[in-house]
RNA sequence: GCCGGCGUAGCUCAGUUGGCAGAGCAGCGGACUUUUAAUCCGAAGCGCCUGGGUUCGAGUCCCAGCGCCGGCACCA
């Protein structure tokens, strides 16, 4: 159902199903039930009721009373007694409700709530002769009126968009959803305790930027009233966390959220969460080792079962030899567009008329190898024209200290040894301006504020950036960022 | 931005060659003291995404629009 629908609806009235809950909740305030009370202190989680109960036999009864909150999601009446189903975030619990322990007021009032009312109760743990835990109830409370009935209790809420729009609604519907929400949160958790025990510190640097830069991107941008001039919304934090490194923070990192002014897909958002994180005296190897250590911590500390071995050393390629092995194209001999773009002609691939030469570098790695690299993988070694913020290779001349990782046929990180020489960063910059004077949208402006820092002096420094919602999808198995992030991009209705 | 698929009750879904809009769950009334998506009986609830058109007659066919999904392009 549209949005369009419901209000359409509510013009002529609401449906049976919306009004009957407000006569409900009319109901229950003229027998003087609060429906939106204050609070419910004391509540124990139902995962912990559950653990106190463990070696429970089959019928077996306890005097041990436990106190816990949360929805109704099910109901079996069974007349002068009832079952009931209640949710909270650690869990699921059975209720028995008995006229002998409520009395027939409170068994009638209890019974007459609805599936997604929430409930505070108190009640003894049993086993039922089925052998389930259940609370037998001796005391409730309406904590919360629902006025909106939940999607089918046994077939959830499937329908995307609603699921997207409403994502409440597909929370408290579908408990695989709260699943992967709970696991992204622990594996922000995890990468933030890794971290923290190597020394690193969390800072915060400026998402509204006078100049943004640190990737290859178009921004959004925005207007401050006072000082009365335009902001971009970042595309990266790079520069301002290499300036900490100028400042002695020397291990620093940074998670938040970036914004990118391009198309959505299964695979981009247009505000996405990244992580950068960047060390004094490393170098790109130093980081590639780190981040396996990184992702072999985290992948443990969330318990991941998937089909991903992140126990075994990653594989590691040049980006040359990754794209000559797949397409028989060696880019190295082919410096300009037009030797690249015979190559490649030459191999039968398409050569797309506009691309220039790093984008048609871009297109053999993500539409020949990119595909290829499921199982983690690290490409090494990449074009100086691709990467304006990387030092020059120690003895590969064109190229950079500079890999990407890849998982499931995704980038999904980008490293490199930093580049500290403010003279030859300067040098890169001009180049990016004649090719912004030439058109290209994505080059990066001229930082100046930036080159001054480097001229401090920069550690010599390996740096990281990438994508926590990417690797939400990976270590959940979802295809899509619409599935990790809350509240993703939609067009209005 | 381009191409294709989809849009029916609060939710999950049927709906035949164009012929009176349906089921299950939820909700409502009643029965029931051990049930576990789904106990039994009964009575309700759908302007079929929006707007045009074809037709005696449109959920169904045609056109346009909106939204979602999947590709492509752009990108991480």
């Amino acid at each position: 159902m549209t949005e369009a629908g419901d209000e359409r609806r509510r013009g002529a009235g609401p449906p049976e199903v919306l009004a009957a809950r407000r006569h409900k909740l009319e109901s229950l305030r003229a027998r003087g039930v609060e429906p939106f009370p204050h609070g419910y202190a004391g509540a124990e989680p139902i995962a912990s009721v559950r653990e106190a109960h463990a070696g429970l036999g089959v019928g077996e009864e306890t005097i041990v009373a436990h106190r816990v909150a949360g929805r109704i999601t099910a109901r079996r009446g069974q007349g002068a007694m009832a079952f009931l189903d209640l949710v909270d975030r650690s869990g699921r619990i059975q209720l028995q409700a008995r006229i002998d322990e409520l009395g027939t007021d409170g068994l009638d009032l209890l019974t007459g709530l609805d599936l997604g009312d929430l409930i505070g109760v108190e009640g003894f743990a049993i086993s039922s002769r089925r052998g389930e835990l259940t609370l037998r109830l001796t005391a409730f409370t309406l904590l919360a009126k629902s006025l909106r009935p939940p999607p089918d209790k046994h077939h959830g809420l499937a329908d995307t968009e609603t699921r997207l729009r409403h994502r409440e609604a597909d929370l408290l519907a579908n408990e695989e959803t709260r699943a992967v929400f709970i696991m992204r949160a622990r594996m922000v958790s995890a990468i933030r305790s890794y971290l923290d025990s190597e020394g690193f510190i969390e800072v915060e640097t400026p998402i509204l930027q006078p100049l943004y830069g640190g990737a290859m991107a178009r921004p959004f941008t925005t207007h401050h009233n006072a000082l009365d001039r335009e902001f971009y919304l970042r595309i990266a934090p790079e520069l301002y966390l290499k300036r900490l490194l100028v400042g002695g923070l020397e291990r620093v990192y940074e998670i938040g959220r970036l914004f990118r002014n391009e198309g959505i897909s299964t695979k981009h958002n247009p505000e996405f969460t990244s992580i950068e994180y960047y060390e004094a005296y490393a170098d790109y190897i130093n980081v590639a080792d780190r981040f396996e250590e990184l992702m072999r911590f985290v992948t443990a500390a969330i318990g991941y079962r998937g089909p991903i071995d992140f126990q075994r050393p990653w594989h590691r390629e040049t980006l040359t030899g990754a794209i000559e092995r797949r397409t028989g194209v060696d880019i190295r001999r082919c410096h300009d567009r037009g030797r690249l773009a015979g190559a490649m002609r030459a191999a039968g691939l398409d050569v797309p008329e506009s691309d220039t030469w790093p984008q048609l570098v871009d297109q053999l790695v993500s539409k020949h190898v990119e595909p290829t690299l499921v199982e983690p993988t690290f490409l090494f070694d990449y074009p100086v024209e691709t990467s304006p913020l990387a030092k020059r290779h120690r003895s590969e001349p064109g190229l950079v200290e500079r890999f990407e990782a890849f998982i499931a046929g995704m980038e999904v990180a980008n490293a490199f040894t930093e580049l500290n020489d403010p003279d030859e960063q300067r040098a890169r910059f001009e180049v990016q301006r004649a090719l912004a004077d030439g058109g290209d949208e994505e080059a990066q402006p001229y930082d100046a504020a930036y080159i001054e820092a480097l001229e401090y002096g920069m550690p010599p420094a390996g740096g990281i950036g990438f994508g926590i919602d990417r690797m939400a999808m990976i270590l959940t198995g979802r295809t899509t960022i619409r599935e990790v992030v809350l509240f993703p991009a939609m067009r209005d209705t």
